[in-house]
DNA sequence: ATGCCGTGGAAACCACGA
């Protein structure tokens, strides 16, 4: 089984290179994050023409996530992450896949740091933490996927040193990334390529993907008995050269039965 | 080293992204 996650940054404005891409690499289940869009606006009959099923939760202006499924069916369990009442922001949701449990996410950004919107992204990793140490321990197979605006050391961005104190580096939210995978999560693009130098994103100016000055932020973590059946973890990384494309690039992981 | 680009919504600019 093969599932991805793609920020799209926009699914109307994306919908003929997310169909592109689609038809092309075949995923089973995809994740996707920044929809910008209502539900009332979202493309629902052009995704279930590509033959998916879908559970979506959009937003009038930003963030917004979903899960498309060709074959299984899915079951949502939440479209929110608990801990924080008053937090309106579209960035969770979680299902089940048959046995699997799904979670996609997109996780905040959190510049300008310091200040509000650093804080809310700490809140929320807190939030994810929590929450996911309850996924573990139910013993299910849970795999964790989406957006983190996390880089998570020097090697997953081109020039460490510019991005010290950008709120996708910073230390604070690198350590709260490295509490959440000590509780036996393991993020499966670096555990299957761990001296590559892989990105997920890049930068719209600045030539940006010419240059490959990218940043690697959108993970798969995935739980202790699912490692050794995964059996790949690529980026589709052509699919930013594309035209009208997304600055993210989508990433799968196969699954074997 | 910088939202320099891209998107959406509202209103011919602004918020937001990373």
């Amino acid at each position: 089984m093969k599932i991805a996650t793609y920020n799209v940054n926009g699914i109307n404005a994306r919908l003929p290179v997310l169909l592109r891409w689609l038809q092309e690499s075949k995923p089973d289940v995809v994740c996707l994050q920044e929809l910008k869009s209502p539900n009332e606006k979202f493309p629902l009959a052009a995704i279930e023409q590509a033959g998916y099923q879908v559970v979506f939760h959009g937003q009038k202006r930003w963030n917004g996530v979903a899960i498309l499924s060709r074959y299984i069916p899915i079951k949502e369990h939440s479209r929110i992450l608990a801990g924080e009442e008053e937090d309106e922001q579209s960035r969770y949701l979680e299902v089940s896949l048959g046995e699997l449990v799904l979670v996609c996410l997109y996780l905040p950004n959190g510049n300008p740091a310091p200040g509000p919107k650093f804080d809310y992204k700490l809140r929320w990793i807190k939030r994810l933490i929590t929450r996911a140490q309850t996924l573990l321990q139910t013993n299910q197979q849970v795999i964790l996927a989406g957006d983190f605006n996390v880089i998570p050391t020097n090697r997953d961005v081109y020039k460490p040193e510019r991005w010290v104190d950008d709120a996708l580096f910073r230390v604070e939210v690198r350590d709260l990334f490295f509490q959440l995978l000590d509780q036996g999560w393991t993020d499966m693009l670096r555990h299957l390529h761990p001296d590559q130098t892989i990105y997920t994103f890049w930068d719209y100016f600045r030539n940006a993907y010419g240059r490959n000055a990218g940043l690697r932020i959108d993970h798969f973590l995935v739980s202790p008995e699912l490692v050794s059946r995964i059996k790949a973890a690529e980026v589709d990384q052509h699919v930013r050269g594309w035209e009208k494309t997304s600055d993210h690039a989508p990433v799968w992981i196969h699954l074997n039965p």
